[in-house]
DNA sequence: TTAGGATTTG
């Protein structure tokens, strides 16, 4: 007899009951009338262990307050489950059941125990229906907490230790919380089963805590695991997809709960401090206490206190490590994969309490090794530069080791940064070429149709510190194929306008810091400004949250609202408005999202999981857009702005069209035309002065991503872009090269007049033309 | 029972 699942959803049972059932009322119930098509409904005040009855049955009385009777029923209960388990373990005090179907028999015990005369027999052969509903669970705020009780919770971890092995018989961890009443809870978690510990990776996840027992100690309360204590862990940050991580089956996660999490993520954005960049290898530095994520490559026994844990996370230490000897035969591990990480991994000796944990770790498995240290190696060692890590005994301040599911976006990003290293099939010979080489080129072969050369270089760039791609420029021109070379003397002498093909050398450039040359243009009235810095645009958002946000305004046909104050001195109210489509919320990777009264920090963090990301402010009738000294969307690392002076911003609902399309794209351009914004386009603008042995002139660069193939909007963004960049601009004019050592580049450039009252100008500008980069 | 957050000292 299968127990069925029911919610009660606004007081219906969802699935509904089968319609031939009738609630019954206790003051009908008497022995001999037919109650098959009836049913009760009651809670667990009590239940017994399974017992077998002479014939061999197995018998199981449970007491439900319905008024007060008894319920039991016989049956093989093996065949009865809730979830994958049998009800005997998942029977809680106040879980409510249905029972439809019963018989009724004289109580046995009624006089002794006071209860209902009757008692209801169920079975399989009496045609018998339990329904188990999920209960309404109650979740107490950490400030009303009272010693002896046992609760529910709701909680973001603030700190945590990940499961060890206690002096006990248990696994043990340890669990700080807190919640929007700022009050914190330590919580000592145990069990006998690893897996239904809470799943927290990282200070910041959420926790869902049932049934545990609230206790005072040294004046504070604590939480300690009772029975029939669970868990549900949730990732923390705002916007991520809400999956519980749990051991338990059958768990019951409602509508209203999705939005519980939601509102802790958010509240704990605002109000905690918990978002710490993770540390890579490459960041480390000597005299540092650490969380890794990393995958384990090998493992060996080093003595009987401590372990060695070879792993890796894609990216460089810059420091010499230290290598751990251990015997060739005690490290296991794919000897290939160990050798062609050799320069990437680092040894990791763990300590005491750790090493049994370590010692069952599964080669290839990600990890998060929590509270590593580094530390310079001893003076009296031979070579003081090197660094060695640790993992030291004890679990102060969280230290651990956790092992997290391939699943987790921390163990996704990993695998991104493994990629370069893994897929090159060449990745040992390549990491073999000793150094950049720069071999200029003389003879190769022009192809008429696509590019004239007139010069190759062929850098060597490394990557990872390691892995070395190959590139090839040149100055290419795309057009114009029929023009031949003119001397810049010829042009020089020559009136405006015109259009030459020239053959030249760049002595130099403006400006010399490149990130300098990125502005922001307005194709229609052709003027130029710079990219507001962060600051600026702090001060501006700062502005823009004094009209508080209107709660009027909230949860329209087209958005869902959210909004909260800051637990700060400042009492900061804001709002997200989550954008609807065809009636439905998005994944946030394809929606879109308006905040009032956001930092840049806060919505810069949104623009991490949502699509794109509108500030806004409230007016009395309507959200609009702010000042356009601020970006009117922002989407992944791009800032979009409009021109002040070619705009006429239109009210925000405006949006509510593209929002009921089937499927908006929110692309920058079709939100800026809706909303009547000029957008201002990233360009880089540049003045390259070339020389050909007959004259100088300046040239000017306007390019949105042509000529250097990387697109203006993103550099100031990039780390790896602006590197790119920069290389090409050493190749073109190497950094202290003779006028002779500089190479040849063909490009086509126009000239131009520029008069007003007092004077005349030629100007000239490079059009049409392309670094070609070229991967070998 | 265990731990009760608050870095090892290799």
């Amino acid at each position: 007899m299968p127990v069925k699942l029911l919610k009660i959803i606004k007081g219906r049972t969802e699935p509904p009951l089968p319609s031939h059932l009738q609630k019954e009322d206790l003051k009908h119930l008497r022995e001999g009338f037919d109650h098959t098509n009836k049913y009760f409904k009651g809670t667990v005040i009590l239940s017994y262990p399974v017992t077998k009855l002479r014939d061999g049955t197995d018998f199981f009385k449970v007491v439900l307050q319905v008024s007060i009777f008894y319920l039991s029923y016989c049956n093989n209960f093996n065949k009865i489950s809730l979830g994958e388990e049998a009800i005997p373990k998942n029977l809680n005090s106040h879980d409510t059941f249905v029972v439809a179907g019963f018989k009724l028999a004289k109580s046995p015990t009624a006089r002794q125990d006071g209860r209902h005369g009757c008692h209801l027999e169920v079975s399989e052969e009496a045609g018998s229906a339990i329904y188990s509903v999920a209960p309404k669970y109650v979740y107490t705020p950490l400030n009303h907490l009272k010693d002896g009780t046992v609760v529910n919770l709701y909680g973001i971890v603030k700190f945590f230790k990940p499961p060890y092995i206690s002096k006990g018989t248990d696994f043990c961890s340890v669990v700080t919380i807190v919640d929007p009443s700022n009050v914190k809870l330590t919580c000592s978690l145990f069990s006998g089963n690893l897996d239904s510990l809470p799943k927290i990776y990282k200070v910041g996840d959420i926790v869902r805590f049932h049934r545990i027992k609230i206790r005072e100690y040294n004046g504070q309360m604590q939480g300690i695991t009772s029975g029939g204590f669970a868990s549900l862990t949730f990732d923390g940050t705002v916007g991520a997809p809400i999956v519980p991580r749990t051991s338990s089956k059958g768990y019951s996660f409602m509508d209203e709960e999705h939005k519980t999490v939601e509102d802790l993520r958010v509240w704990a954005a605002s109000n905690l401090s918990i978002s710490e960049p993770a540390v890579k290898l490459s960041g480390v530095q000597p005299m540092l206490f650490f969380d890794l994520t990393c995958q384990l490559v090998g493992k060996a026994k080093v003595d009987g206190s401590s372990f060695l844990l070879k792993v890796w996370d894609g990216t460089k230490c810059p420091y010499p490590t230290w290598k751990v000897p251990v015997e060739a035969r005690d490290l296991e591990g794919e000897k290939v994969v160990l050798h062609r990480l050799r320069n990437l991994t680092v040894d990791i000796l763990v300590y005491d309490n750790h090493v049994h944990l370590a010692r069952s770790l599964k080669i290839g498995s990600f990890l998060r090794i929590y509270s590593i240290r580094t530390k310079q190696a001893s003076a009296d060692n031979e070579d003081a530069s090197r660094i060695e890590f640790h993992l030291h005994g004890g679990t102060g301040y969280g230290r651990g080791i956790g092992v997290l599911p391939e699943s987790n976006p921390d163990v996704k990003d990993l695998k991104k940064s493994f990629l370069p290293n893994i897929q090159s099939g060449s990745l040992v010979q390549l990491e073999d070429i000793s150094s950049c080489t720069i071999t200029s080129y003389l003879g190769r072969e022009t192809n008429t149709h696509f590019a004239t050369t007139s010069f190759q270089l062929v850098v060597c760039m490394g990557f990872f510190g390691l892995f070395l791609f190959c590139f090839h420029y040149f100055a290419v021109l795309t057009d114009h194929q029929d023009l031949n070379n003119t001397e810049l003397k010829t042009i020089l002498n020559s009136t405006a306008p015109q259009q030459y093909r020239i053959r030249a050398k760049l002595r130099t450039y403006k400006p010399q810091k490149l990130y300098q040359a990125v502005k922001l243009h307005c194709s229609k009235c052709n003027s130029l400004q710079e990219v507001p810095h962060g600051d600026e645009l702090a001060l501006i958002l700062q502005g823009s949250a004094i009209p508080a946000p209107n709660p009027e305004l909230h949860n329209t046909s087209w958005y869902d609202s959210v909004m909260w104050t800051t637990q700060d001195q400042k009492q900061r109210k804001i709002a997200i408005h989550f954008v609807r489509h065809n009636e439905m919320l998005q994944e946030p990777q394809n929606s879109l999202l308006m905040i009032e009264g956001g930092t840049l920090k806060e919505i810069w963090k949104l623009t991490k999981r949502f699509k794109c990301v509108i500030p806004v402010r409230s007016t009395e009738h309507d959200l609009d857009l702010l000042d356009l000294s601020a970006p009117f969307l922002l989407q992944g690392n791009i800032k979009y702005y409009g021109c002040k002076q070619c705009s006429t911003p239109k009210p925000i609902k405006s949006l509510s069209s593209m929002a009921a399309q089937r499927q908006p794209s929110w692309e920058p351009a079709e939100i800026a035309q809706v909303l009547g914004i000029e957008p201002l386009q990233y360009v880089f603008i540049m003045k390259f002065t070339l020389v050909d042995g007959t004259g100088a002139l300046d040239a000017y660069l306007l390019d949105y991503e042509k000529f250097f193939k990387i697109p203006a909007s993103e550099i100031l963004t990039t780390d790896f872009l602006q590197q790119k960049m920069q290389m090409i601009m050493n190749a073109l004019c190497p950094p202290g090269g003779k006028l002779d050592d500089l190479p040849w580049l063909e490009c086509f450039i126009k000239s131009y007049n520029v008069r007003d009252a007092m004077k005349h100008q030629v100007y000239y500008q490079i059009f049409d033309t392309t670094i070609a980069e070229d991967v070998i």
